[in-house]
DNA sequence: ATAGCTACTTACTTTGGGGTAGGTACTTGT
DNA sequence: ACAAGTACCTACCCCAAAGTAAGTAGCTAT
């Protein structure tokens, strides 16, 4: 495994910026193509690994659980897991997690309000249904 | 130049998830690192060229540029160049960019619960303040 | 005349996100 | 005995995003 350079400029600058504004750290936190797809599919309720395969058909099986990993090593969904046979994993928002409802759905929203082909949808139906 | 192949696995899943998804869709336009910070700090009004980079230290002219082109293809922004001498070029929101003003505030908001160390950080007063 | 300002452009390199394709453990169904 | 189902893990590779470094135009101030 090639080593990794601990103090890269892009790092460097990744500090900077999320010292100066808040946006980025979320971005840093959130900013991939998945993370914030498979938080929107836990707003509605915990899911179980393979649930959150099936809603989300075009992510592979590595970036789905490596990015459920990195989303629990930032504190934002829980894993609990049952140690029996056919294993059965289930993942959860936490609170902070949870909080995070209000971007994905201004982003949901906004979506709908830019693009037509989003028209049907609603955003808070449709991901804050099984909220409570 | 080698050729970019026009149609990547890549390229082909983040449709289908741009189609499943508003919340990719929003990812898809404003996901890079950059973007968002570019559009946090035209939230408070229009800024030159040099203004914006003044105001992202961190960001290097390539990638300040890169986004600001993409941002405008996108209509997220306006660009107003007077045919002076010394250059000068104005950046500002679209309508459709400010309706992205409630996303960068939900993320500044949940940034500032998130993490301590934006306690004196106060999102709406920062970013808001020249909003009419 | 030369350096500086502005808003860029271009060429080249590095980095790491993401995809592909396999394998693992352990039990249950046939 | 063997496939199927779960929730993973691993090694390897590709490519696009991001960084580095330099150059451009045209005027202005020293």
């Amino acid at each position: 495994m090639t080593k990794v350079k601990e103090s890269s400029t892009r790092n460097y600058n990744k500090g900077i910026a999320e010292m100066t504004c808040p946006v980025t750290y979320v971005m840093n936190k959130i900013g991939s193509h998945w993370k914030p797809i498979i938080l929107y599919n836990l707003i509605s309720g915990p899911k179980r690994y393979g649930e959150l395969k099936r809603l989300i058909p075009a992510i592979t099986e590595k970036m789905l659980i490596q990015h459920l990993k990195q989303l629990q090593e930032d504190n934002l969904i829980n894993r609990k897991a049952e140690d029996i046979v056919p294993p059965h994993v289930v993942y959860s928002l936490t609170p902070s997690g949870k909080e995070l409802g209000p971007v994905l759905m201004a982003m949901a929203d906004w979506a709908i309000k830019d693009n037509a082909k989003y028209a049907g949808f609603s955003a808070t139906a449709d991901a804050g249904m099984e909220l409570k």
